[in-house]
DNA sequence: GGAGTTTAGTTGAGGCTTCAACGAGAAGAT
DNA sequence: ATCTTCTCGTTGAAGCCTCAACTAAACTCC
């Protein structure tokens, strides 16, 4: 084979970078991170939406969006993340079909602490990147959407 | 709260960039990807590390790290991908612990077909990169190891 | 104002993954 | 040699997700 080959574009192995390098993080830091504040990595990511909303509320659709998932995975994971008293639903009264999903008061306690974890063991991993290798990955990042 | 709450940490939000980004961009492009090829992104993942093996082989346990799977989850994976016809499992004679995933020839003419379609997807969502850009990503995707 | 269409969220079925327990083989110590 | 320990891969159980079907509510347009 040639050494222009398809299975070896140079793009091809950056997107295979950036999977990975995402992959890795998710597993490694979010294993710390529930280890020490008890909070699954996708719990944390719905609070961290939930307390920058206004009134600590989002609707179902808005969150799966935000988080990446499917409305259905939401559902489900909403249904944990109630159990456990960290949010509520409630129903939105300008639409009948939207239900709020609000941010508890222990909720809002859990996702300051977890975040203090979460800030140290970034602190690690991002450990060697200044103010300006920060902005210039963000703007790299944005630039995929 | 004070502005600078740990849930507003900019660290915070870079990682969070990050994963959403590789998230995204696993979904979308592995779901054209798919429907264009066939070949389901994990798929493609094992059969890349595979063509890229001397022989074209890889230990179950080796090609688990580079996937970022459990040597379980390649297990089932594998157990897929054989009665697919795209690879195959083959005793290691020194090591009679140790099992090879072996890429077939169809596994080879399925992976590069499917560079090839993945290649023209890549060139979208990274059209506005330039070389310097992809090498800039590379680089800092390295530092976080 | 009612029929048809669209949108929000839930649910059942199924797929893929992890975790933990396990069996077989290799390596090390005595 | 054998006993212990470690490593490789597989397997059952369980978790979380997606997809598609569905219900209820809103919107559209005549």
């Amino acid at each position: 084979m040639s050494p222009t080959n398809a299975v070896d574009d140079p793009v091809l192995a950056t997107f295979g970078r950036l999977l990975e390098a995402a992959n890795r993080l998710e597993r490694d830091l979010g294993a710390r991170m529930e280890t020490e504040s008890g909070l699954p990595h996708s719990w944390f990511e719905v609070l961290l939406r939930l307390v920058h909303s206004p009134e600590g509320r989002m609707s179902m659709g808005s969150l799966a969006e935000e988080v990446t998932l499917t409305t259905g995975g939401v559902t489900r994971l909403l249904d944990r993340m109630t159990s456990a008293g960290l949010v509520d639903r409630a129903p939105c009264a300008s639409d009948r079909r939207v239900t709020w999903a609000v941010i508890t008061p222990e909720g809002r306690r859990r996702v300051e602490r977890a975040a203090r974890a979460h800030r140290a063991a970034l602190r690690d991993t991002f450990g060697s990147f200044s103010d300006t290798d920060l902005r210039r990955l963000d703007s790299l990042l944005d630039r995929l959407r």
